[in-house]
DNA sequence: TCATTATTACGATAATTTTCGTAGCTAAAG
DNA sequence: CTTTAGCTACGAAAATTATCGTAATAATGA
């Protein structure tokens, strides 16, 4: 429907995205097995799902053989933007910064993630 | 009902938290006036909105009077860490340094704020 | 060929969230 | 005292999301 993906995922569709970033192209019965290992669904509710993601083009699919091969059709970041943009305007009064100091104080990174963060800093500072 | 927050508020609910956390405690005409700058919302919604909030235990209210006045009953900070989260671990694969990365590449902050980074960082280094 | 198995399609239902109309109450204005 | 205006409560409906049962279909192997 939407050329440029406005739809936003809901939570069960992101669940099944993550899937579908972590391990490629996937059938139904392989997502749904990922899915069960932390959190109970029926094969059909994962399908069903699916096939609801297909038709607003979050997924695509390879239907040539009987077994359905489902792959996403948004990247990961397109998703991060979208979602992390919605974050910072509605918790974050806008700040982007914000949000990187309050994910820092929470969530402690070794040493080398840090320096890692840094170096962007640092190259952010000189651009 | 829950004593610890695991209410997770839904897209509407933020909304209206947002504002109370940004004028403090209000009435549902206040509310839904500051709602309706950015979206129109009748104001029999906004004030059902408030009362589920309300049953929710996610704002409170003084009723000693006629027009009562509400408050957010959740903290921001709380709800922050709630979202953030959530969103690590559905979208960043469980890395917060990855979210770090990714909302400094996509809102580039002024020098100065990437100072005030740079100082936790250096923060976190040592402690 | 026939029975078994795995898969998709379809539709119905439940659960949740959002929206709004209307009634009843209260205070203030006249 | 009566009317008016604004507010809450209540209930219902619409919209969205999540769940699952069942039928139809195709592939597999005996």
């Amino acid at each position: 429907m939407n050329k440029h993906n406005i739809i936003k995922p809901t939570e069960g569709e992101l669940e099944i995205l993550s899937v579908l970033w972590l391990n490629g192209a996937s059938t139904v019965r392989a997502v749904n097995e990922t899915l069960n290992k932390t959190k109970e669904t029926g094969y059909t509710t994962t399908l069903k799902l699916m096939q609801i993601m297909f038709e607003k083009g979050l997924v695509s699919r390879d239907s040539s053989s009987k077994t359905h091969v489902y792959e996403a059709a948004i990247t990961r970041e397109k998703t991060q933007t979208q979602f992390v943009d919605k974050m910072i305007n509605s918790l974050f009064a806008g700040s982007g910064t914000e949000l990187v100091l309050h994910a820092l104080g929470e969530h402690k990174p070794s040493n080398a993630e840090l320096d890692k963060i840094q170096q962007l800093i640092n190259q952010l500072k000189k651009g």
